[in-house]
RNA sequence: GGUACCUUAGCCGAGUGGCUAGGCACCGGUCUGCAAAACCGGCUACGGCGGUUCGACUCCGCCAGGUACCUCCA
């Protein structure tokens, strides 16, 4: 904690310092979903890369507003020109007021999210609700100069932007090379470069949600919601704006064209974003159609899914990689998390009960050092992850009696894994103990009391057959020195 | 085609110019009537070929393979 924070900034391909614009505040702006369809594994890296971040905000004591944005408008398919409104579309097909569709998939999205244990942003903005702000920011741009109308559709003017600012500066990429490969559109453009995009779209006869605007009846583009909303709610220039990194280019890069236009700065001082899972080493992707559902992940439904994984479990593997690198998923590696969160929960029931000696070796202001310092490298939990689970070692030497821990050493090793645990890798116990069920607690303790008898009376084929039976319905029974334990 | 990135043991994944990350699986042991669970121990990898260096998995070059973005995507 004495040790600053780094965070990677796609802006300058750098680790740099984080110094708040605005101390102790912190802005954060996270690009969220298109709800038209259930969250998928995808979903699950941003809303778990910036809740570590938000938790660990609050952990060093900034005051931070965290805006994650839904997109329920504006957002087509295929290309600009002849794509239809995601939402829209839904709506269509489901005979639905569109509204329905984004009221039924955010509900659906934030259950998700819950049980994920993400902590709920501070505002969640929806783009139908800011279309004044929308259009009030084109009129800025267009009476800048730097937008143009036609047809009732207001466009960005992304060519002359260029020749004063840096179209390309976020992604990298060069205005030139975009138009010497600029695929070919099918249809005629109204657009004056295929690369322009759109501020604001009139609406087609059969387009279902439109509003009222200087220019016609339309809606607005895409890019322009999260600007709007971000300085509607975070100020013109904020700390923070993260998302995943295929909204690298075209989104955030002509967030900030709007921004430098509408407000005079690109308005936001770190761009984070994380990385993408893969599955067969190809991107999760709705598109591509290789997405794994989060429902169906917390049940099993799916073909490729061998079981039914926790959202802990999820969240777990999750953070066990680096949120810049990509992740692959697999059933191994699923259930590799799963094994390895349940090991680390048991450490810290071992942990709750073990008690100090007078002396010990055991150094757990190190340990708690070298946890800040990963956090502090540009959010390392793997490494966190690592250093718990070396915690764990001694924890259970301890508990064997094998090492010793003094009562200072003691409190500040929980403090640790409460904090980091906790508190900032956001995990919980969540294995469903079966004392939700009081008459099936009973019954399966009372058939294991008998076995313990069968067992003292050397009995073995009554208590095999008791064992064989519970593993048959699903109880694990374990045996103990002086009892036993089971588990669903 | 353009731009960027990646290639670490059976699998998932950190990281560093010299000091065997971690997890899972696997193997051995302790415990147990036998199992299971738990715990302890073992498993010493960095795509290929060159170069720089006293020393490279880590830096540079080339080659091979892969991915992402260039259209909607978290």
């Amino acid at each position: 904690m004495q040790n600053k924070l780094f965070l990677y900034n796609s802006l300058s391909r750098k680790k740099e310092e984080f110094v708040p614009l605005n101390f102790p505040f912190v802005g954060m702006y996270v690009c969220g979903p298109t709800v038209y369809g259930d969250a998928h594994l995808g979903h699950a890296r941003p809303a778990i890369t910036f809740d570590l971040l938000f938790r660990y905000f609050k952990h060093l004591n900034y005051k931070v507003r965290y805006v994650r944005n839904i997109t329920d408008v504006g957002h087509l398919e295929n290309d600009a020109d002849q794509g239809e409104d995601k939402i829209g579309k839904k709506a269509r097909i489901e005979k639905l007021e569109p509204m329905e569709v984004v009221q039924y998939f955010s509900d659906r999205y934030h259950v998700e999210m819950n049980k994920l244990n993400t902590l709920t942003p501070s505002i969640e903005p929806r783009a139908s609700g800011h279309i004044i702000e929308q259009i009030e920011m084109t009129k800025k741009i267009l009476e800048a100069g730097y937008a143009y109308e036609i047809n009732g559709s207001v466009y960005f003017d992304v060519e002359k932007y260029n020749k004063k600012y840096n179209y390309g500066k976020l992604s990298g990429r060069v205005l030139e090379d975009l138009i010497a490969n600029t695929r070919e559109l099918d249809g005629q453009s109204e657009k004056r470069n295929n690369f322009d995009f759109a501020l604001w779209k009139k609406a087609s006869p059969e387009h279902i949600m439109k509003w009222p605007s200087p220019w016609s009846l339309g809606f607005p583009g895409w890019h322009l919601e999260c600007s709007a909303m971000g300085h509607k709610y975070l100020g013109e220039k904020f700390d923070i704006h993260g998302g995943g990194m295929d909204l690298l280019f075209p989104h955030h890069e002509c967030e900030i064209a709007q921004n430098t236009i509408a407000v005079g700065e690109n308005s936001v001082k770190y761009w984070i974003h994380n990385n993408m899972i893969t599955i067969n080493g190809q991107k999760m992707g709705k598109s591509l159609g290789n997405f794994i559902t989060l429902d169906d992940l917390f049940n099993g439904t799916n073909k490729v899914l061998k079981k039914a994984y926790s959202p802990m479990t999820i969240r777990f593997f999750i953070l066990q990689a680096h949120y810049r690198s990509t992740l692959d998923f697999s059933n191994e590696a699923l259930q590799a998390a799963e094994k390895g969160l349940a090991r680390l929960m048991k450490g810290v029931e071992t942990l709750n009960k073990i008690k100090a000696s007078t002396e010990g070796k055991f150094n757990a202001s190190e340990l708690k050092t070298k946890c800040y310092d990963a956090m502090n490298d540009d959010l390392n939990s793997p490494i966190v992850i690592a250093h718990l689970f070396d915690a764990l070692k001694t924890i259970n030497a301890i508990d064997a009696g094998t090492e010793n821990i003094d009562d200072t050493n003691l409190n500040i090793l929980k403090e640790v894994y409460n904090i980091f645990l906790f508190d900032i890798l956001g995990l919980k116990n969540d294995n469903q103990q079966a004392g939700n069920n009081e008459m099936l607690k009973e019954v399966v303790d009372m058939v294991l009391y008998l076995r313990m008898q069968a067992k003292a009376n050397k009995d073995y084929a009554t208590s095999d057959f008791i064992r064989n039976e519970l593993t048959k319905i699903g109880i694990t029974v374990k045996d103990k020195k002086d009892g036993f334990e089971w588990e669903v």
